[in-house]
DNA sequence: TTGATATCCTACCATTTTAGTAGGGGAAAG
DNA sequence: CTTTCCCCTACTAAAATGGTAGGATATCAA
């Protein structure tokens, strides 16, 4: 399961989304618009900073804003950065792999299952945007 | 991702697999086998028979078994006994619903990509079975 | 019927992760 | 040179994870 953090993250950068092109948007509106705590969405937006996914403006009429299109972040970013691994075991990981001891990984089973896993979910995590989860009705 | 108690019963149950239909195996023979700590597996062991995929017999020539074939026992079973749920939200859980605050979910965009998400997952982890897993190279 | 064998059950515990909070520092605008 | 607002470090409570300990209970077999 996404961490509450992670759901956080999906509902400011929705926020976002939607606030695209029109300058920067104070951490305190996200946090009142979206009832996410304010010190922790500062952490939240922060680590989505470093992640190149947005970019901040300091001072009066700074705030946050999306560094590309809401077309271009994708949900499977998203999650990386703030959930980590998408894949169920990490030897199975592209961005998270960290070997399994005592199992040999051409013969494991498992293995062969939770990859063709990984592959669909992320067939759909890459391709779904920021911008599909605003315009979800369409 | 999956926790480690998730992959140990994975393995035990394997290790049943692959003795299936040859009478009761003890705890200690699987620990040891499989590497797995004595007091853990137990425990483990004991929440899968709780769910009805083993069946286990106390005393001299006792040990656990597979109640059912290995045919029979699908992944996503397995998962859903040991780690909780397999999407990726709670608003989504087919198992282990739970409602999302502030959210309208006829219009949630999130909800409907992790719905697709959960689909194509759920497709692959119920077809596969323990059979499945021990005979990966066929 | 008693002892050996093996699962069952309850409780405990250390470590890590999660979900925050507190408070000051530092850049930018005016 | 002050106000606004992001940036950074540190702390903390609660829950989850990954085990351990030890006795209770059932079964078999001599």
């Amino acid at each position: 399961m996404l961490s509450k953090k992670t759901r956080y993250a999906f509902r400011a950068l929705s926020y976002l989304a939607e606030n695209y092109g029109g300058g920067p948007v104070l951490i305190s509106e996200i946090s009142k618009e979206k009832k996410i705590p304010l010190k922790f969405l500062e952490n939240i937006l922060n680590e989505l900073k470093k992640a190149n996914l947005l970019e901040s403006k300091k001072g009066k009429g700074g705030g946050y804003f999306l560094k590309l299109s809401p077309k271009k972040i994708n949900l499977a970013t998203v999650i990386r950065v703030i959930n980590g691994p998408i894949a169920l075991l990490p030897c199975v990981s592209l961005n998270f792999y960290e070997k399994c001891e005592d199992c040999d990984e051409e013969i494991c089973g498992i293995r062969k299952v939770m990859t063709i896993t990984r592959d669909v979910t992320l067939k759909i995590l890459e391709k779904k945007t920021l911008y599909n989860i605003i315009h979800a009705s369409v």
